[in-house]
DNA sequence: ACCGGACACCCAACG
DNA sequence: AGGGCCCATG
DNA sequence: CGTTGGGTGTCCCATGGGCCC
């Protein structure tokens, strides 16, 4: 019965959404009170004065898409007669009656009205107006708004219908970033821990601790986010010469900003670079990529230098890399090319190694399933054989750290819908949790206390939600298989080398995992037209290192 | 942890 | 007239 | 024969209804 989850039975009471609204409000008033503004305080002061039937109807149209809402398209029982908490939206200021005065959101307000209502306002509006059936919807709005007088389609606009813009949106969004610690936080997140669909590790709520101590960090984060948000538009249509001169705006602020928003600005930079490369522009793009450290923006510059000739630094570069590689990418690709631009070698190590793996001849069936092919090709001469991949060990890291990764005593979880710490997948969570980690490899030293660990995590946390754990009728089999036949020690190795860096050092890992009465070893299947990656590299080096058997096999069809 | 990673698979261009 | 996406729902 | 870049499909509550094409 694994796997399957009934329907929810749980009921929830008729204005749940305004329960959760609530709880949010406190948790943030507690938190992050001395951080709001006076735009915001007033927000809250004046939501707090409307019946509760106007707040219902404020957060149903807030919890919705967009901005822009028709009353003839709202009904919701648990509210009633929406007229009267309308009415006191209107006056509190927290929504506007559509009129020409609001002409600039025509275009919002446009896409709110189907196809065929499009079509009869503009037939009331110009009664001869013909050739609009080939028009897809968005193609007719955009005519519409082109070739219509604008003042007489927001009077059509309202004498069809209750059209209402709704305010006070920012403070509102602001509200649940503060709450959730990240933009992008839903709602829907309470309804579906409340329906049992999703189960969270329990939080102390009085250990939470505030994400952010300025209003300063706040701004930043917003800020770079609507940053992104524009570049996500940009990207659309993309031309070399706006996009990097866009940039040039931003990335004065851009690189000033702290821990919490610089990440999103890394992403933007090595986005936006690589756009550039695309659109051949390689100065431009190296040029941006200068503004992020994060791979693979070293990677990129050493190419891009390479073609234009600037060898010296191209090689420069390429040691530095080499030296304090931030991943397995770095340090395998700057030794590599280092070498190439010495002319010692030509052959990537990835290729090299495939080069060396063995041949297992597979029937052509197993195309797009070259795994299945080899599980089929081992089991018929006596091996057991389980999917391994990235699963094996981030559930392994994630049962046997369980307690260490739900730690509260470490100032990571600001939210009671956190799922896992906030330094997760940063340097950090190992430099701040070393001793325990440490502690952990000494007291779970023998396999047999190991497998122990493993399986009593595994029954009392089942079906709770961990980013590294799924509760797959593999994973406990998967785990039980590699913890009897892996020497405890080696497997300690593995997960400490992760925590320096699970972001990077999460992946990579083998295929399969394959065992016998007497031997185990894990593959890495390769078909014909496939590569190694180096991050599977590092791990197949890391292997060797550490006793664990692995190999590389390469699938010829026949 | 902002529709993106992580995989595997396929193809084309270039040396 | 159906198939399929988007979005609101609990 | 090697590298590099580009493209695709898959999975993240579950379900139903409205709208688009
Ligand atoms: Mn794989
Ligand atoms: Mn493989």
């Amino acid at each position: 019965m694994k796997g399957w989850t009934a329907p929810p039975a749980i009921e929830l009471p008729p204005r749940y959404y305004l329960d959760n609204f609530y709880a949010l409000l406190e948790f943030v008033e507690a938190k992050y009170g001395q951080l709001l503004l006076a735009s915001e305080r007033e927000f809250l002061a004046r939501f707090e004065a409307l019946s509760e039937e106007a707040r219902c109807l404020f957060l149903r149209l807030a919890n919705r898409k967009g901005q822009c809402f028709r009353l003839s398209k709202l009904s919701y029982p648990e509210i009633g007669d929406l007229q009267p908490p309308l009415q006191e939206l209107l006056q509190g200021g927290f929504c506007l009656r559509f009129c020409p005065e609001h002409r600039a959101e025509l275009p919002l307000v446009v896409a709110v009205f189907t196809r065929q209502e499009l079509c009869q306002l503009w037939k009331l509006l110009c009664p001869g107006v013909r050739g609009l059936s080939a028009l897809k919807k968005e193609a007719l709005a955009d005519r519409l708004l082109q070739e219509v007088d604008h003042d007489e389609l927001c009077q059509a606009i309202a004498a069809s219908d209750t059209v209402v813009l709704q305010c006070y949106l920012q403070e509102y969004e602001l509200l649940k970033f503060l709450f959730f610690g990240h933009l992008g936080g839903e709602m829907s997140e309470f309804v579906i821990r409340d329906l049992g669909l999703v189960q969270y590790e329990s939080l102390a709520l009085e250990k939470l601790v505030a994400k952010f101590s300025s209003r300063q960090e706040v701004d930043d984060k917003f800020w770079i986010s609507s940053v992104y948000q524009q570049f996500r538009e940009l990207r659309e249509a993309p031309v070399a010469e706006v996009l990097y001169s866009w940039y040039g705006q931003q990335a004065h602020r851009g690189s000033q900003l702290g821990a919490e928003a610089r990440p999103t600005f890394d992403r933007l930079t090595l986005k936006l670079a690589r756009l550039l490369e695309r659109q051949q522009q390689p100065h431009w793009a190296l040029e941006v990529y200068r503004h992020s450290p994060q791979p693979p923006s070293r990677e990129r510059q050493v190419r891009l230098l390479h073609k234009a000739g600037e060898q010296q630094q191209a090689l420069e570069l390429c040691h530095q890399m080499s030296t304090h590689p931030l991943n397995a990418e770095e340090a395998i690709f700057a030794q590599d090319y280092c070498q190439k631009l010495e002319r010692k070698k030509a052959v990537r190590s990835t290729t090299q190694h495939l080069k060396e793996a063995d041949t297992v001849h597979i029937p052509r069936e197993y195309r797009y399933a070259v795994e299945k092919g080899v599980i089929r090709h081992f089991s018929e001469q006596g091996y057991e054989a389980l999917f391994s991949e990235n699963y094996l060990f981030q559930s392994l890291f994630g049962l046997l750290y369980w307690d260490i990764i739900f730690d509260q005593d470490v100032p990571v979880y600001h939210s009671p819908l956190q799922r896992f710490p906030s330094d997760l997948y940063l340097p950090q969570f190992l430099d701040r949790r070393q001793a325990q980690l440490q502690a952990r490899s000494q007291v779970l030293s023998t396999s047999k206390r190991l497998l122990k660990q493993v399986r009593t995590t595994y029954d009392s946390k089942w079906g709770l939600g961990n980013p590294l754990v799924g509760w797959h009728e593999n994973t406990l089999p998967l785990l039980e298989a590699a913890c009897r036949r892996i020497p405890a020690a080696a497997l300690h190795q593995v997960l400490l080398a992760m925590a320096r860096n699970l972001k990077e050092y999460g992946r990579g890992f083998p295929d399969l995992f394959l065992w016998t009465k007497k031997e185990y070893r894990f593959v890495e299947v390769k078909s014909p037209t496939d590569a190694l990656s180096p991050q599977q590299l590092y791990w197949l080096r890391f292997f060797k290192e550490a006793g664990i058997r692995a190999e590389v096999l390469r699938v010829a069809w026949v």
